[in-house]
RNA sequence: GUGGCUAUGGUGUAAUGGCAGCACAAGAGUUUGUGGAGCUCUUUGUACGGGUUCGAAUCCCGUUAGUCACCCCA
């Protein structure tokens, strides 16, 4: 057999039968903590119409300026969007489903694909999977905490080992746009010492800059304003209650003045979570999170919908927990092989098959094997000690040979009586 | 979007520009209805497209994919 010409897309990946483990796991741990503090799971739409992104995400922003897979329809009516995140989406179904005249807040989780046209390297791909949670409705603090304590859970739930989050306040309409001032003058005089990237910056998204790698930004980035020093006594005590449940959760934190984050819709509450030895962080964060009161509004809301996110990347935590060696529950093998010679002993086999099914018993077979030396071979393989063997004999008798693997010994079993036969020897085993 | 490195059966790996080999895996057989070992046999490959050359897995160019850094982010 020759190989395919064709090939996966640059970034976009199969996820083959052995990484499944992974992803399982992951959902997993991700469905058990999110199910058991009553969030309900929801999914939108793989695709969206491109404005929900380019204004709730905004327009400055890299996502929408160069990530995402935009196309017109056939009739070249409608512009849509491979969804490059979650919130947005989630906001636009809590609007469109008058989501706001049910018991506040709403509490929702989701998990699937997402899309962004990056140039891929480690941890980041052009189709990867994100879990996420939103709090809709909620303007309490305890809500950043939670989401913040839900995310830590499912870290530790999949062994990823110690991780920390960075966590900082941006402030809101109220205070950010006295920072804003504030940054933007410091900036500017000090424009000569910063990188070409980040001189443009200093016209399209200023607070961008803070995040600059840059050694020659640093130093000015060292001695910037700080958001944390403008917030309004509002935004101080939010995020003064923030910190508060942390510590009583005991949810180690680092503050982190220069985290702003590259989505507009962020006000007030921004947090990161890596892990916390340093090899592990070339790859980035394994998930983010914040604030955003002002979204629903950006998307046309009359009423303000006070709300908060958190989202998780699966490629990011499975490549941890692989470094970590991972241990999987062990898997549980089939507790019987069945094996059949002969065209009318296979029609037999399915039916019995189904029995075994409904009896909830894991049966495992090779149809396609023959031979019944190959198909013992597999038995043996697999581990299994119980197998069954229905040969034209048996079948024509309503009868099967039970064989023992380990002793060797087989006896003839009727057809009826298979079910409670096999219980007995599993309990033997 | 810019730059570096990489690409040989399913997997892992060899081959001074000169017959593409090895191991594992897979399949068949080894007195046709009885497993694990051994033995025998078999299938499967130079990512794709050009160029240089008597001759290319090997050198050059392009494409695709992987990987890493920048950028950005989950």
């Amino acid at each position: 057999m020759s190989k395919s010409k064709f090939q996966n897309p640059q970034g976009m990946h199969d996820i083959l039968p052995e990484d499944q483990l992974y992803y399982d796991a992951v959902f997993q741990a991700v469905k058990e903590v999110f199910d058991f503090y009553h969030f309900k799971k929801i999914d939108t739409p793989i695709v969206e119409s491109a404005d929900l992104f380019s204004r709730g995400v905004g327009q400055g922003t890299d996502i929408v300026q160069k990530e995402m897979y935009t196309f017109k329809t056939k009739g070249g009516k409608d512009i849509f969007t491979l969804r490059p995140e979650g919130t947005a989406p989630i906001v636009r179904a809590y609007l469109q489903h008058g989501f706001q005249s049910l018991p506040q807040p709403i509490k929702l989780w989701y998990y699937g694909p997402f899309f962004r046209h990056e140039r891929p390297q480690a941890g980041r791909y052009r189709q990867f999977y994100q879990f996420g949670a939103e709090i809709l409705g909620e303007k309490d603090a305890l809500a950043d905490a939670q989401l913040i304590s839900l995310s830590y859970a499912i870290f530790q739930e999949l062994k990823l080992g110690e991780v920390i989050i960075r966590i900082n306040s941006i402030g809101d309409d109220n205070c950010r746009p006295e920072y804003r001032k504030a940054l933007n003058k410091y900036l500017k005089s000090k424009k000569s010492g910063l990188c070409a990237e980040c001189q443009k910056r200093l016209k399209t998204n200023p607070l961008r800059i803070l995040d600059c790698k840059n050694e020659k930004c640093q130093e000015v980035i060292n001695a910037a304003p700080q958001s944390l020093e403008f917030l309004c006594e509002n935004c101080h005590t939010h995020f003064k209650e923030v910190l508060e449940y942390l510590e009583e959760m005991k949810i180690p934190y680092i503050l982190d003045p220069h985290l702003v984050r590259g989505l507009d819709y962020y006000s007030k509450t921004v947090f990161e979570i890596e892990p916390a030895d340093l090899e592990q962080k070339a790859q980035g964060s394994l998930s983010g999170g914040g604030r955003y009161d002002n979204l629903a509004k950006m998307l046309g809301s009359n009423a303000l919908v006070p709300a908060c996110g958190i989202a998780g990347g699966v490629e990011r935590i499975i490549a941890l927990m692989k470094s970590r060696d991972y241990k999987f529950k062990a898997k549980v093998p089939a507790q019987v092989f069945l094996s059949q010679i002969g065209p009318l002993a296979k029609k037999r086999s399915l039916a019995i098959i189904e029995e075994l099914r409904q009896a909830n018993i894991r049966v495992a077979e090779s149809f396609s094997k023959d031979s019944l030396k190959a198909q013992l071979g597999l038995a043996s393989k697999l581990g299994i000690n119980n197998v069954l063997i229905i040969g034209q004999k048996e079948a024509l008798q309503g009868t099967v040979m039970m064989r023992n693997m380990e002793s060797g010994k087989q006896s003839e079993v009727a057809r009826e009586e298979i079910i409670k036969e096999i219980k007995q020897r599993l309990k033997e085993d």
